[in-house]
DNA sequence: TAGATTGTTAATCGATTAACAATC
DNA sequence: TAGATTGTTAATCGATTAACAATC
Protein backbone atom coordinates (compact mmCIF):
# COMPACT_ATOMS: atom_id res chain seq x y z
CA UNK A 1 0.00 0.00 0.00
CA UNK A 2 2.69 2.29 1.03
CA UNK A 3 4.86 4.09 -1.78
CA UNK A 4 8.16 4.98 -1.13
CA UNK A 5 10.43 6.06 1.92
CA UNK A 6 8.22 7.48 4.66
CA UNK A 7 10.11 9.27 7.20
CA UNK A 8 9.40 8.03 10.91
CA UNK A 9 8.07 11.82 11.58
CA UNK A 10 5.65 11.41 9.40
CA UNK A 11 4.93 8.30 10.64
CA UNK A 12 5.04 8.79 14.43
CA UNK A 13 1.85 11.54 13.06
CA UNK A 14 -0.32 9.72 11.40
CA UNK A 15 -1.92 8.42 14.41
CA UNK A 16 -2.75 11.84 15.57
CA UNK A 17 -4.22 12.87 12.21
CA UNK A 18 -6.49 9.76 12.59
CA UNK A 19 -7.42 10.42 15.92
CA UNK A 20 -8.42 14.25 15.15
CA UNK A 21 -10.02 13.09 11.77
CA UNK A 22 -12.11 10.85 13.98
CA UNK A 23 -13.36 13.45 16.56
CA UNK A 24 -14.56 15.58 13.72
CA UNK A 25 -16.59 13.05 12.04
CA UNK A 26 -17.97 12.03 15.01
CA UNK A 27 -18.16 15.60 15.52
CA UNK A 28 -20.39 15.29 12.22
CA UNK A 29 -17.88 18.00 10.27
CA UNK A 30 -18.16 17.51 6.34
CA UNK A 31 -14.85 18.81 5.10
CA UNK A 32 -11.86 20.66 6.71
CA UNK A 33 -9.49 22.41 5.38
CA UNK A 34 -5.42 22.06 5.77
CA UNK A 35 -4.79 25.54 7.56
CA UNK A 36 -8.16 24.58 9.68
CA UNK A 37 -6.79 21.61 10.58
CA UNK A 38 -3.43 22.41 11.23
CA UNK A 39 -4.77 25.07 13.32
CA UNK A 40 -6.63 23.04 15.72
CA UNK A 41 -3.65 20.70 15.96
CA UNK A 42 -1.58 22.66 16.67
CA UNK A 43 0.79 22.04 12.95
CA UNK A 44 1.30 23.99 10.16
CA UNK A 45 -1.13 23.72 7.19
CA UNK A 46 2.09 23.03 5.29
CA UNK A 47 3.28 19.98 7.27
CA UNK A 48 -0.33 17.85 6.74
CA UNK A 49 -0.14 18.31 2.77
CA UNK A 50 3.17 17.43 2.55
CA UNK A 51 2.83 14.25 5.02
CA UNK A 52 -0.55 13.42 3.27
CA UNK A 53 1.27 13.87 -0.28
CA UNK A 54 3.50 10.40 1.12
CA UNK A 55 0.13 8.37 0.40
CA UNK A 56 -1.64 10.34 -2.36
CA UNK A 57 -3.76 12.97 -3.22
CA UNK A 58 -6.82 13.31 -0.60
CA UNK A 59 -8.02 16.88 -1.26
CA UNK A 60 -9.82 19.27 -3.78
CA UNK A 61 -8.31 22.38 -4.60
CA UNK A 62 -10.18 25.32 -3.33
CA UNK A 63 -12.50 22.87 -1.02
CA UNK A 64 -10.10 21.15 1.15
CA UNK A 65 -10.31 17.66 2.91
CA UNK A 66 -13.24 15.49 2.91
CA UNK A 67 -13.49 14.68 6.62
CA UNK A 68 -14.74 11.04 5.98
CA UNK A 69 -13.29 9.83 3.18
CA UNK A 70 -9.73 11.08 4.52
CA UNK A 71 -10.14 9.60 7.91
CA UNK A 72 -11.22 6.41 5.83
CA UNK A 73 -7.89 6.99 3.93
CA UNK A 74 -5.74 7.36 7.18
CA UNK A 75 -7.53 4.13 8.76
CA UNK A 76 -6.32 2.66 5.26
CA UNK A 77 -2.96 3.70 5.84
CA UNK A 78 -2.54 3.12 9.21
CA UNK A 79 -3.64 -1.10 8.37
CA UNK A 80 -6.55 -0.74 10.86
CA UNK A 81 -9.02 -2.32 8.06
CA UNK A 82 -6.27 -5.13 7.45
CA UNK A 83 -8.26 -7.70 9.39
CA UNK A 84 -4.94 -7.63 12.05
CA UNK A 85 -5.19 -10.35 14.93
CA UNK A 86 -4.01 -10.08 18.50
CA UNK A 87 -3.10 -12.08 21.57
CA UNK A 88 -2.21 -10.87 24.83
CA UNK A 89 0.46 -12.47 27.19
CA UNK A 90 0.35 -12.00 30.69
CA UNK A 91 -2.79 -11.47 32.29
CA UNK A 92 -1.72 -9.42 35.58
CA UNK A 93 -3.01 -5.97 36.46
CA UNK A 94 -1.45 -3.91 33.43
CA UNK A 95 -2.41 -6.95 30.94
CA UNK A 96 -6.05 -7.10 32.69
CA UNK A 97 -6.85 -3.35 32.08
CA UNK A 98 -5.79 -3.51 28.79
CA UNK A 99 -8.14 -6.48 28.19
CA UNK A 100 -10.91 -4.43 30.15
CA UNK A 101 -10.47 -0.97 29.17
CA UNK A 102 -8.38 -0.75 25.86
CA UNK A 103 -10.73 -0.75 22.43
CA UNK A 104 -8.97 -3.34 20.15
CA UNK A 105 -11.69 -3.34 17.87
CA UNK A 106 -11.69 0.11 17.36
CA UNK A 107 -7.97 0.00 16.92
CA UNK A 108 -8.24 -2.44 13.76
CA UNK A 109 -6.98 -5.27 16.29
CA UNK A 110 -9.33 -8.08 17.44
CA UNK A 111 -7.71 -9.88 20.85
CA UNK A 112 -8.84 -13.59 20.22
CA UNK A 113 -7.04 -15.10 23.67
CA UNK A 114 -4.69 -14.07 26.43
CA UNK A 115 -2.19 -16.27 28.17
CA UNK A 116 -0.88 -16.27 31.29
CA UNK A 117 0.88 -18.80 34.13
CA UNK A 118 -1.55 -18.23 37.22
CA UNK A 119 -4.10 -21.20 37.76
CA UNK A 120 -6.36 -19.21 39.32
CA UNK A 121 -6.46 -17.03 36.26
CA UNK A 122 -6.04 -19.75 33.44
CA UNK A 123 -9.81 -21.04 32.03
CA UNK A 124 -11.23 -17.48 33.13
CA UNK A 125 -12.99 -15.13 30.38
CA UNK A 126 -12.56 -11.77 30.98
CA UNK A 127 -14.39 -9.11 29.33
CA UNK A 128 -15.18 -11.73 26.70
CA UNK A 129 -11.67 -12.85 25.92
CA UNK A 130 -10.39 -15.85 27.71
CA UNK A 131 -7.35 -16.70 29.03
CA UNK A 132 -5.16 -19.92 28.63
CA UNK A 133 -2.39 -21.45 30.39
CA UNK A 134 1.39 -20.37 28.88
CA UNK A 135 1.82 -23.75 28.40
CA UNK A 136 -0.94 -23.48 25.38
CA UNK A 137 0.88 -20.91 24.03
CA UNK A 138 2.68 -21.88 21.28
CA UNK A 139 0.21 -24.40 19.92
CA UNK A 140 -2.13 -21.50 19.78
CA UNK A 141 -0.05 -19.33 18.12
CA UNK A 142 1.11 -21.96 15.25
CA UNK A 143 -2.81 -22.44 15.01
CA UNK A 144 -4.15 -18.84 14.97
CA UNK A 145 -1.01 -17.16 13.63
CA UNK A 146 -1.80 -13.80 15.22
CA UNK A 147 -0.80 -10.38 13.68
CA UNK A 148 1.20 -9.45 17.09
CA UNK A 149 1.64 -10.37 20.55
CA UNK A 150 0.61 -7.78 23.68
CA UNK A 151 3.51 -8.24 26.10
CA UNK A 152 2.69 -7.52 29.68
CA UNK A 153 4.50 -9.72 31.46
CA UNK A 154 7.01 -9.17 34.16
CA UNK A 155 10.32 -7.97 33.43
CA UNK A 156 12.33 -10.99 33.66
CA UNK A 157 10.14 -13.56 31.45
CA UNK A 158 9.84 -10.04 28.62
CA UNK A 159 12.71 -11.73 26.52
CA UNK A 160 11.94 -15.59 26.71
CA UNK A 161 8.28 -14.65 26.28
CA UNK A 162 9.17 -12.60 23.02
CA UNK A 163 10.97 -15.38 21.59
CA UNK A 164 8.32 -17.89 22.04
CA UNK A 165 6.15 -15.09 20.03
CA UNK A 166 8.54 -14.52 17.45
CA UNK A 167 9.02 -18.29 16.86
CA UNK A 168 5.62 -18.72 16.61
CA UNK A 169 4.97 -16.03 13.91
CA UNK A 170 3.95 -13.02 14.82
CA UNK A 171 4.81 -9.53 12.56
CA UNK A 172 4.69 -7.65 15.81
CA UNK A 173 4.96 -6.99 19.37
CA UNK A 174 3.67 -4.54 21.25
CA UNK A 175 6.08 -4.04 24.20
CA UNK A 176 4.61 -3.00 27.96
CA UNK A 177 7.85 -3.87 29.80
CA UNK A 178 10.53 -1.73 30.40
CA UNK A 179 13.37 -3.75 28.54
CA UNK A 180 14.54 -3.46 25.48
CA UNK A 181 13.71 -6.68 23.53
CA UNK A 182 16.90 -7.91 21.97
CA UNK A 183 15.21 -8.86 18.53
CA UNK A 184 17.11 -10.48 15.86
CA UNK A 185 14.32 -11.20 13.07
CA UNK A 186 14.51 -7.98 11.38
CA UNK A 187 10.72 -9.20 9.89
CA UNK A 188 9.19 -8.58 13.35
CA UNK A 189 8.82 -5.02 14.66
CA UNK A 190 8.97 -3.76 18.36
CA UNK A 191 6.70 -0.81 19.52
CA UNK A 192 7.54 -0.47 22.99
CA UNK A 193 5.12 1.50 25.96
CA UNK A 194 8.09 2.81 28.01
CA UNK A 195 5.75 4.58 31.09
CA UNK A 196 9.38 5.44 32.89
CA UNK A 197 10.61 7.33 30.05
CA UNK A 198 7.42 9.24 29.52
CA UNK A 199 7.19 10.13 33.37
CA UNK A 200 11.03 11.27 33.33
CA UNK A 201 10.48 13.39 30.45
CA UNK A 202 7.74 15.24 32.00
CA UNK A 203 10.34 15.64 35.17
CA UNK A 204 12.93 17.12 32.73
CA UNK A 205 10.10 19.58 31.71
CA UNK A 206 8.95 20.52 34.77
CA UNK A 207 12.40 21.24 36.20
CA UNK A 208 12.95 23.70 33.45
CA UNK B 1 19.67 23.41 36.32
CA UNK B 2 19.73 23.10 32.27
CA UNK B 3 21.31 25.57 30.28
CA UNK B 4 20.14 27.33 26.74
CA UNK B 5 17.30 25.76 24.46
CA UNK B 6 17.23 21.92 24.54
CA UNK B 7 15.68 20.46 21.40
CA UNK B 8 12.92 18.20 22.55
CA UNK B 9 14.77 15.66 19.96
CA UNK B 10 17.26 15.42 22.66
CA UNK B 11 15.06 15.63 25.74
CA UNK B 12 12.90 12.97 24.29
CA UNK B 13 16.16 10.67 24.45
CA UNK B 14 17.71 11.37 27.75
CA UNK B 15 15.45 8.88 29.53
CA UNK B 16 16.87 6.11 27.76
CA UNK B 17 20.38 7.42 28.22
CA UNK B 18 19.50 7.07 32.04
CA UNK B 19 17.91 3.76 31.70
CA UNK B 20 21.13 2.27 29.75
CA UNK B 21 23.49 3.86 31.96
CA UNK B 22 21.35 2.56 34.71
CA UNK B 23 21.42 -1.07 33.34
CA UNK B 24 25.08 -0.82 33.19
CA UNK B 25 25.65 0.87 36.57
CA UNK B 26 23.73 -2.49 37.96
CA UNK B 27 25.87 -4.21 35.80
CA UNK B 28 29.15 -2.83 37.70
CA UNK B 29 30.47 -1.36 34.55
CA UNK B 30 32.63 1.16 35.77
CA UNK B 31 33.61 3.48 32.74
CA UNK B 32 32.00 3.42 28.92
CA UNK B 33 32.92 4.91 26.14
CA UNK B 34 30.82 7.24 23.54
CA UNK B 35 31.21 4.89 21.12
CA UNK B 36 30.75 1.65 23.25
CA UNK B 37 27.56 3.57 24.50
CA UNK B 38 26.40 4.20 21.13
CA UNK B 39 27.19 0.61 19.83
CA UNK B 40 25.33 -0.36 22.21
CA UNK B 41 22.19 2.12 21.89
CA UNK B 42 21.86 2.03 17.96
CA UNK B 43 22.73 5.96 17.80
CA UNK B 44 25.94 7.11 16.22
CA UNK B 45 28.59 8.24 19.11
CA UNK B 46 28.89 11.86 17.87
CA UNK B 47 25.17 12.08 18.88
CA UNK B 48 25.73 11.00 22.19
CA UNK B 49 28.54 13.79 22.42
CA UNK B 50 27.11 16.36 21.18
CA UNK B 51 23.55 15.86 23.24
CA UNK B 52 25.23 15.41 26.78
CA UNK B 53 27.13 18.72 25.47
CA UNK B 54 23.72 20.62 26.30
CA UNK B 55 24.45 19.99 29.74
CA UNK B 56 27.88 20.24 30.45
CA UNK B 57 31.00 17.98 30.00
CA UNK B 58 30.87 14.56 31.82
CA UNK B 59 33.89 12.98 30.22
CA UNK B 60 37.72 12.52 30.23
CA UNK B 61 39.16 12.38 26.97
CA UNK B 62 40.90 9.54 26.47
CA UNK B 63 39.07 7.46 29.07
CA UNK B 64 35.74 7.83 28.48
CA UNK B 65 32.58 8.40 30.98
CA UNK B 66 32.14 7.17 34.63
CA UNK B 67 29.38 4.97 34.37
CA UNK B 68 27.98 5.87 37.78
CA UNK B 69 28.91 9.54 37.92
CA UNK B 70 27.32 9.91 34.19
CA UNK B 71 24.00 7.89 35.41
CA UNK B 72 24.10 10.37 38.84
CA UNK B 73 24.50 13.29 36.46
CA UNK B 74 21.37 12.28 33.83
CA UNK B 75 19.39 11.62 37.36
CA UNK B 76 20.07 14.94 38.31
CA UNK B 77 19.10 16.42 35.02
CA UNK B 78 16.42 14.73 34.90
CA UNK B 79 14.64 16.13 38.24
CA UNK B 80 14.52 12.57 39.38
CA UNK B 81 16.45 14.23 42.91
CA UNK B 82 13.81 16.66 42.95
CA UNK B 83 11.65 15.28 45.53
CA UNK B 84 8.73 15.49 43.46
CA UNK B 85 5.47 14.14 44.52
CA UNK B 86 2.40 12.91 43.11
CA UNK B 87 -1.26 11.77 43.35
CA UNK B 88 -3.06 9.39 40.94
CA UNK B 89 -6.82 10.09 39.99
CA UNK B 90 -8.73 7.38 38.73
CA UNK B 91 -8.21 4.19 40.36
CA UNK B 92 -9.85 1.89 37.95
CA UNK B 93 -8.01 -0.71 36.03
CA UNK B 94 -5.18 1.35 35.01
CA UNK B 95 -4.94 3.26 38.03
CA UNK B 96 -3.99 0.47 40.14
CA UNK B 97 -2.21 -1.57 37.57
CA UNK B 98 0.61 1.59 38.16
CA UNK B 99 -0.08 1.36 41.90
CA UNK B 100 1.10 -1.92 42.53
CA UNK B 101 3.46 -2.31 39.24
CA UNK B 102 5.15 1.10 38.42
CA UNK B 103 7.93 2.05 40.59
CA UNK B 104 7.44 5.88 41.19
CA UNK B 105 10.40 5.95 43.80
CA UNK B 106 12.80 4.55 41.27
CA UNK B 107 11.88 7.25 38.78
CA UNK B 108 12.24 10.11 41.76
CA UNK B 109 8.62 10.79 41.90
CA UNK B 110 6.63 9.41 45.62
CA UNK B 111 3.16 8.81 45.01
CA UNK B 112 1.48 10.04 48.68
CA UNK B 113 -2.02 8.96 47.41
CA UNK B 114 -4.86 8.23 44.79
CA UNK B 115 -8.26 9.25 44.33
CA UNK B 116 -11.26 8.01 42.88
CA UNK B 117 -15.19 7.90 43.21
CA UNK B 118 -16.12 4.51 43.76
CA UNK B 119 -17.49 4.60 47.65
CA UNK B 120 -16.31 0.76 47.34
CA UNK B 121 -12.53 1.72 47.08
CA UNK B 122 -12.82 4.87 49.15
CA UNK B 123 -10.82 4.12 52.51
CA UNK B 124 -8.93 1.42 51.34
CA UNK B 125 -5.31 1.20 50.96
CA UNK B 126 -3.41 -0.62 48.03
CA UNK B 127 0.12 -1.46 47.72
CA UNK B 128 0.65 1.09 50.62
CA UNK B 129 -1.44 4.05 48.98
CA UNK B 130 -4.53 5.59 50.31
CA UNK B 131 -7.51 5.80 48.37
CA UNK B 132 -9.44 8.78 48.82
CA UNK B 133 -12.56 10.35 47.74
CA UNK B 134 -12.66 12.51 44.89
CA UNK B 135 -14.54 15.05 47.14
CA UNK B 136 -11.47 15.53 48.92
CA UNK B 137 -9.29 16.03 46.00
CA UNK B 138 -9.30 20.02 45.88
CA UNK B 139 -8.80 19.96 49.65
CA UNK B 140 -5.60 17.46 49.67
CA UNK B 141 -4.16 19.03 46.68
CA UNK B 142 -4.08 22.33 48.96
CA UNK B 143 -2.82 20.73 51.48
CA UNK B 144 -0.15 18.90 50.16
CA UNK B 145 0.82 20.72 46.82
CA UNK B 146 1.74 17.94 44.76
CA UNK B 147 4.14 18.59 42.04
CA UNK B 148 2.39 16.16 39.09
CA UNK B 149 -1.16 14.26 38.74
CA UNK B 150 -1.36 11.16 37.07
CA UNK B 151 -4.62 11.26 35.37
CA UNK B 152 -6.14 7.83 35.07
CA UNK B 153 -9.98 8.31 34.98
CA UNK B 154 -12.20 7.84 32.40
CA UNK B 155 -12.33 9.60 29.30
CA UNK B 156 -15.58 12.10 30.17
CA UNK B 157 -14.17 12.92 33.32
CA UNK B 158 -10.50 13.46 31.64
CA UNK B 159 -10.70 17.48 31.18
CA UNK B 160 -12.66 18.56 34.70
CA UNK B 161 -10.48 16.63 36.81
CA UNK B 162 -7.34 18.01 34.94
CA UNK B 163 -8.72 21.29 35.39
CA UNK B 164 -9.22 20.24 39.27
CA UNK B 165 -5.52 19.18 39.03
CA UNK B 166 -4.51 22.50 37.69
CA UNK B 167 -6.36 24.44 39.63
CA UNK B 168 -4.69 23.06 42.88
CA UNK B 169 -1.55 23.94 41.48
CA UNK B 170 0.04 20.99 40.15
CA UNK B 171 2.96 21.42 37.54
CA UNK B 172 2.57 18.46 35.02
CA UNK B 173 0.05 15.86 34.01
CA UNK B 174 0.76 12.48 33.09
CA UNK B 175 -2.11 11.71 31.05
CA UNK B 176 -3.35 8.23 30.44
CA UNK B 177 -6.71 9.21 29.13
CA UNK B 178 -6.80 9.40 25.16
CA UNK B 179 -8.43 12.91 24.67
CA UNK B 180 -6.26 15.97 23.94
CA UNK B 181 -6.37 17.54 27.07
CA UNK B 182 -7.14 21.42 26.59
CA UNK B 183 -4.44 23.23 29.09
CA UNK B 184 -4.39 26.96 28.78
CA UNK B 185 -2.08 27.46 31.56
CA UNK B 186 1.63 27.75 29.84
CA UNK B 187 2.98 26.92 32.95
CA UNK B 188 1.52 23.43 33.03
CA UNK B 189 2.91 20.51 31.11
CA UNK B 190 0.79 17.73 29.90
CA UNK B 191 2.56 14.85 29.04
CA UNK B 192 0.68 11.96 27.19
CA UNK B 193 0.50 8.26 27.24
CA UNK B 194 -1.37 7.41 24.12
CA UNK B 195 -1.46 3.68 24.11
CA UNK B 196 -3.95 3.91 20.49
CA UNK B 197 -1.00 5.87 18.85
CA UNK B 198 1.44 3.41 19.56
CA UNK B 199 -0.62 0.38 18.52
CA UNK B 200 -1.42 2.04 15.29
CA UNK B 201 2.42 3.04 14.88
CA UNK B 202 2.72 -1.06 15.07
CA UNK B 203 -0.12 -1.16 12.87
CA UNK B 204 1.43 0.66 10.05
CA UNK B 205 5.28 -0.31 10.38
CA UNK B 206 3.61 -4.25 9.83
CA UNK B 207 1.46 -3.29 7.31
CA UNK B 208 5.07 -1.92 5.11
C1' DT C 1 54.89 8.74 26.27
C1' DA C 2 51.47 6.86 22.87
C1' DG C 3 46.89 5.69 22.29
C1' DA C 4 42.35 6.76 23.15
C1' DT C 5 38.59 9.58 23.48
C1' DT C 6 36.53 13.74 24.60
C1' DG C 7 34.01 18.39 23.44
C1' DT C 8 33.21 21.26 19.71
C1' DT C 9 33.25 23.17 15.17
C1' DA C 10 32.17 22.38 10.42
C1' DA C 11 29.76 19.68 6.87
C1' DT C 12 25.98 17.06 5.64
C1' DC C 13 21.67 15.52 5.69
C1' DG C 14 16.80 15.60 6.39
C1' DA C 15 12.65 17.76 7.85
C1' DT C 16 9.78 21.81 8.01
C1' DT C 17 8.02 25.90 6.09
C1' DA C 18 7.04 29.10 2.40
C1' DA C 19 5.58 30.10 -2.07
C1' DC C 20 2.88 29.47 -6.06
C1' DA C 21 1.02 27.47 -10.28
C1' DA C 22 -2.81 24.48 -11.03
C1' DT C 23 -7.55 23.99 -10.62
C1' DC C 24 -11.87 23.01 -8.25
C1' DT D 1 -16.37 33.53 -12.69
C1' DA D 2 -13.68 34.70 -8.43
C1' DG D 3 -12.03 32.93 -4.30
C1' DA D 4 -10.12 29.24 -2.01
C1' DT D 5 -7.14 25.66 -1.37
C1' DT D 6 -4.65 21.95 -3.01
C1' DG D 7 -0.09 19.33 -4.26
C1' DT D 8 4.51 20.24 -5.11
C1' DT D 9 8.78 22.62 -5.74
C1' DA D 10 12.12 25.61 -3.67
C1' DA D 11 14.01 27.84 0.47
C1' DT D 12 14.95 27.60 5.14
C1' DC D 13 15.78 25.72 9.22
C1' DG D 14 17.35 22.35 12.49
C1' DA D 15 19.30 18.00 13.65
C1' DT D 16 22.74 14.51 12.81
C1' DT D 17 27.20 13.09 11.53
C1' DA D 18 32.05 13.73 10.60
C1' DA D 19 36.35 15.59 11.62
C1' DC D 20 39.91 17.05 14.58
C1' DA D 21 42.48 19.76 17.95
C1' DA D 22 42.86 19.33 22.82
C1' DT D 23 44.25 16.45 26.41
C1' DC D 24 43.84 12.69 29.74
Amino acid sequence: MKKGKVSNAVIRRLPRYYRTLDTLYREGTVRISSSALGESMGVTASQIRQDLSCFGEFGQQGYGYNVADLRQALSDILGMNAGYTSVLVGAGNLGRALMRNFHFNKNGFSLSAAFDVDPKIVGTVLNGYPIYSMDSLDDYLAEHKPSIGVLTVPKYAAQSVAERLIAGGVRGIWNFTNIELDVSDSNVVVESVHFADSLLTLSYLISE
